[in-house]
DNA sequence: CCACAGGGTGGGAAAAAGTGGGATATAGTG
DNA sequence: CACTATATCCCACTTTTTCCCACCCTGTGG
């Protein structure tokens, strides 16, 4: 389970230490890929697989799924963790994060999460602050 | 079952001694994460499992269920219990729950709660006062 | 009243993680 | 074909973390 949140820096060359503490469950190959939220998604092969198994069973009928194909598949990327614990981050992710030196790196159980510090803050606190209230409404729903 | 209120001090390296009585039941490995109304909460490995088990099954769809698992997720971390008893409490939860060096560390039943001494210390005295309120408001439902 | 045991706290040394930079290889271009 | 620019690999430094040991204080029993 990926779980936690780490302050990284992203060096000049573009490279990002992944935290010590999730390297053994991704691998030494990761995908990285656009994600929600204006944030990366990295992913371990095999649980990219599978998602990936999901999306192309969608149909291709509907523009929605068509759109979310796109988005999800051509903004991935497979990259080797180097011997540091590196991986490299291409200029397009890194734009469309708008990742500057500061990133932060939070684990949400099968995935790895990539922000922009100043932009994971802001919506950090929005999320405290709300939490209260979407517990209360995930415990309405029997979610929790 | 976790029970009992103790005053302990977290000390510059951010180690926090879990009181003696609540080790057997945690275990030596514990999970730490933000808390509701602004404290953390620590859990036993088992306990934490299946929590985790009811949310990550949410899906990707909602804004709300990203917000939550983002959350409790990126909010959690896993810990070795030292040889001393102690967890380490990582910088963001510090700070999440504005913990200064006197800390109280309170059991409640399956988890255990460590809230910054002033803020509990406020709090408590809120319940205690509200506390006659809230049972005749449960009791009103049939809750209690 | 003293000795002892256990819990809580503090600090130093060793190890590991994160970061930066240079050298070598590869690709793209005039 | 040579030159430039980009990418890749490897090494080294610095900071943080981890592990271990020692101390203090309190409560207990002889």
């Amino acid at each position: 389970m990926l779980i936690g949140e780490y302050q990284h820096t992203l060096d000049p060359k573009k490279r990002l230490s992944l935290p010590s503490k999730f390297r053994k469950e991704l691998g030494k190959t990761t995908i990285i890929t656009r994600g929600l939220d204006n944030c990366l998604f990295i992913y371990a092969p095999a649980v990219w697989k599978k998602l990936t198994e999901k999306f192309t069973e969608l149909s291709l009928g509907s523009t929605d799924t068509r759109g979310f194909n796109r988005f999800m598949l051509s903004g991935a990327v497979d990259t080797e963790v180097d011997g540091a614990g590196r991986v490299l981050i291409p200029d397009f992710l890194k734009d469309f994060a708008e990742l500057k030196t500061d990133v932060v790196v939070a684990g949400i159980g099968n995935r790895v999460e990539v922000w922009d510090r100043k932009r994971w803050d802001e919506y950090k606190k929005r999320i405290e602050m709300e939490a209260n209230q979407i517990a209360q409404k995930l415990g309405d729903i029997g979610a929790i």
